[in-house]
DNA sequence: AAGTGGTCTAGACCACACC
DNA sequence: GTGTGGTCTAGACCACTTC
């Protein structure tokens, strides 16, 4: 296994370029194990530094699984990272070459279902911020929103015109957050979902539920629900 | 702005979560320029290393742009990455508590639709493997599968039985793939959907549509529908 | 106990983009 | 040119986990 010549590649990209070939063409069988840094090191004459930044980016990109002592072996499914925007609706709808409006249906101070405040760990007791649009492209319903929001967790929400700017806008450029859960489904479009979009209720509605919080602190649940024709497009 | 204490913050985690409460209580607003590595070294008294460790994975995660020259800035809206799996379908039925059953509806060598053979980049001429399946839960319809295959980019696809194991599990274990694209969204169930599924055309299903290639190789597209009542759950 | 990955350091050179 | 991030090295110590 050992007395290899050094195959001299640097960069820790070509490394993991020789690393992902040999999983690729299943030199290296999902389960088995990987010589340790230091062997593949001696192997690709550089660093140990080095091997190990390109198994860490095999790792992000879950193609290796990494524990001290047991070593690095190949895992059987890949999970790989897709990027997930956040959007600014109006962005989406103006990047389609079609004028962007607005209309705050409701906003209102109300305890919230048990629902969502189960999903944002917070007791039914407490009023939230209860806001409901729909966003427009050249003048036909794009998408409709109903947002919870706790007011807490984003001071300055009370001061701030949201018939000018949406609330999705605001937040998405003033309410910083660390983590979220995002769940994608297709439903019927409710009645008030169907009037909003005007579309038949019943018909098929792209739905995007998300949770944010920063730190411990939940700040909004929100389900955006999109007429069928809209879809998601991301790359793995 | 110099001759601060050094902090004493060691590690490139204990660096990172300080320059992410920086960003998060717009100490540094979105678009500001940050501190070099060097002066944030100084500060913190460690390595530039281990700064620039931070500050690669604060960019890995969207809440900042870098570039050589220019500096590091906060960015105004994070792109956050999301963990999207390309699932055993078995595996999430028999999570979920049910017995895993699947059906081969078709399989037969065409010429694929135009808009398949768009995307998968290969000339309408060439003929693919199609392969329709239905995948069961306790019995029931739980999704229905839509797939052309490149049977060039898998080689070994024509040997396996696929009545006993099915063509998404089959790839998922033995076709490694290098990037793809998905595509969520609603639709009304087809009639041919509506019978594999046992729903009545018109309902809503979520869609996943997949592309997968290795390299430049194009290997499949599939089109996935699920019954309104599933959803897909990721964490941002 | 020992082997493996994880991290840190100090210094060096390179690559790129802006001047 | 010049400043910034990007990478590499050699060596060291630490942390975790399995033996």
């Amino acid at each position: 296994m050992n007395g290899t010549a050094p195959v001299e590649i640097n960069s820790w990209e070509r490394v993991r370029a020789e690393l992902m070939r040999r999983i690729g063409e299943r030199i290296w069988k999902p389960g088995d194990r990987i010589p340790g840094e230091e062997e593949l090191a001696r192997e690709f004459g550089c660093a140990r530094a080095t091997v190990s930044r390109a198994m860490r980016e095999l790792a992000d990109s879950g193609l290796i699984e990494r524990r001290r002592r047991a070593g690095s072996r190949v895992r059987a499914s890949p999970d790989r990272k897709a990027v997930l925007r956040i959007p600014i609706i109006r962005l989406e709808i103006e990047g389609r070459g079609m004028a962007y409006r607005h209309r705050l249906v409701e906003k209102s101070e109300l305890r919230p279902p048990v629902a969502v405040a189960a999903r944002l760990g917070l007791p039914t007791a407490e009023t939230l911020l209860h806001l409901r649009s729909v966003h427009m492209g050249d003048g036909r319903p794009f998408a409709c929103e109903d947002r919870w929001l706790n007011p807490g967790a984003v001071p300055g929400v009370g001061q701030v015109d949201l018939e000018r700017i949406s609330i999705n806008e605001w937040l998405v450029l003033n309410a910083p957050f660390t983590g979220g859960d995002i769940r994608f489904s297709a439903a019927a479009a409710s009645g008030m979902e169907a009037e909003s979009l005007s579309i038949e209720a019943g018909l098929p509605v792209f739905v995007v539920e998300r949770t944010t919080w920063n730190d411990d602190t939940p700040i909004t649940w929100v389900r955006l629900a999109y007429p069928s024709g809209y879809s998601l497009t991301t790359r793995i």
